[in-house]
DNA sequence: AATGAATGAGGGTTCATTCAT
DNA sequence: AATGAATGAACCCTCATTCAT
């Protein structure tokens, strides 16, 4: 299998740090290649064409991004606590990997109609994660009923992504992490059934 | 002024055509120009180079866009109602140009860091009508005190615009203006202050 | 009309001599736009792409040689004079031409399938000239009846064709034009020796 | 000696297969590799380079073409009876291996002029065969006196060449072999009408 | 002001060959 | 002897921009 081989990480590795750097289009495979530390034709051994190298790294980040959600989440036992949860670690680990954070909410969206479709499949996982909280939240009594889902996770995913890349285009000066809390007081209030007397 | 000289705005309309059709990496100066029915030349006459045609495409459209919600802003009078019509105006142009539907939501991300760089420049006075609509409900007792306006204002401004995302890749199957009070409901109820008794 | 422009015959002048130099394979096209005095993008304004360059060498060299044995013959009143002609002619132009006889009888047979194929296409014409020398020679009375006539003609063309390439392939150290009578009395008398009574 | 090791013949017989399904410039090392069930760097053990293997395909095979051929007239004893006979064979072996047909007709023309310049000298023997047999008849007194016989080897060449590839070309939908009686009474006896008494 | 022919820099990709195992 | 992963040189073509008319 290729993607166990040793230089299939050190390309996705070396392309994460090179897009970063310079952008989608300033970065040449043989610029990748160099700082992969192989030739310009073993680039080619592991992936399609250039754009797959770009799907490929979303692909790998992506789902180790997803899989650190999941993890998180699974020991929360409400749907508030989730959310929290999911917040925070979409702010952590972007925080954490800031070559990932340019890549994700910068570069990525260079992409033509065909490599969009792929990258929405590759994020569709996460979509369901947050479709699971809200409709848990619904279950538990501490989400409103009758949300309509899909627009409801649009206005979250929304939100979490404009902050992100706000904080990407100022050059990440703040700390994203602590906005965690607010963000999601500000999510919920929204939600929540009201306690009226 | 060259603004002012018809092939100005020809230059504009056909730049928005071309790259709602074609995408932004197939949209070449000489297609912009066999659309505007002039000279490949005759665009440097009006643009200093391609990226400055992009900057003056987001720049004309965005600020007619801006216009039409500052003017129906004005004769509201609470930000609640404010905030809803900004909702509405947002969804409803986008709706009615669908090319630039396209061009804002999908092709023009995909830009190099300067001219993103450029398009946020463009892009802040429509921050600043959502600001003033958030310290205005704030005074009128309507939202919260201590909001944190510029997060909120990402929120707000995210929100809308993954919407207007998913409904663009979604083809434009369904009505967007329509979900105008859910999303201004969801962001109203985070933001209102709760009665309690 | 692109053909009548000078860069075109400038250009197809140079890519005959480049190819004959180099063989086809090392004949980059920048190498063809330096011969010709023009840049390298200017080849793309007169050529689809490099095989479209030796496809428009081939048919413009290739026309004014059919041409002019056409003329040569037009003016001699029977098959065997004809056929005379039409052989000292396809020498007398190849031995005229030397880059153009390299290019005919060894690049070009470069060809992949496709092109083979639009090289026979031009071909063609003089294949019908022969074609004709052959069924006037019957009607006249001094060739043969029921003569198989693709057959004599692919006889006829496979002869001269070969000449000419064992010339080229011999860098063209004898005279060819002085073979004609001798490789038209072969065609015409054949091997044997003549029974006369 | 490595001709005699089994390896040899199978990356033979396997470029033969490849160059003839694929197309000369289709046809890379790696793919010989596969079809010959070896490894790439197999191929290396065995043959100089890309070229080398070219050579010794057309080498090995002509080698046994010209073996067949000189096989089947040493029991003629007219120079007029080994003509056919060679005209003949020559169809008949190609008819029967159609890959050969491919590759000698077109493919290895696609060549550079060095690995032509070969190909010249391992067709040599067969020439050698012909001029023998025009030698021979003109001793016999069955062929005329003071030919020049290079000249007529090229013509006899050229002639079934052209009519092979016409046949390869034309994607071998006739019986190439029943040609041959015709082909030898055009080279004996020429297009002209015979004046006997 | 307008034209459009000409420019030429730049990069993704292929594939024959090598060499450590 | 055999493997096949790795190498890296080589080249066609596009397209933003210029400039003579």
């Amino acid at each position: 299998m290729k993607k166990q081989r040793p230089k299939y990480k050190q390309i996705i590795e070396a392309a994460v740090e090179v897009i970063a750097d310079n952008g989608y289009h300033a970065s040449q495979v043989s610029k990748i290649a160099k700082k992969a530390g192989v030739a310009d034709g073993t680039i080619y051994l592991y992936f399609k064409n250039k754009e797959d190298i770009l799907i490929s790294v979303f692909e790998e980040k992506m789902g180790q991004f997803i899989e650190q959600i999941v993890d998180s989440i699974s020991n929360k036992n409400n749907a508030n606590d989730k959310l929290l949860t999911l917040i925070e670690m979409h702010f952590r680990q972007l925080t954490a990997d800031h070559h990932l954070a340019i890549v994700t909410q910068l570069e990525l969206r260079q992409s033509n109609a065909e490599l969009r479709q792929k990258i929405n499949q590759i994020l569709k996982p996460y979509l369901v994660v947050i479709d699971d909280i809200i409709a848990e939240g619904t279950e538990q009594g501490i989400f409103r009923d009758g949300l309509n889902v899909p627009l409801i996770r649009q206005m979250i995913f929304g939100t979490l992504d404009e902050i992100v890349t706000n904080w990407v285009m100022k050059e990440q000066k703040y700390d994203l992490a602590e906005q965690a809390p607010v963000v999601h007081a500000f999510i919920t209030d929204g939600l929540s059934v009201k306690h009226k007397h």
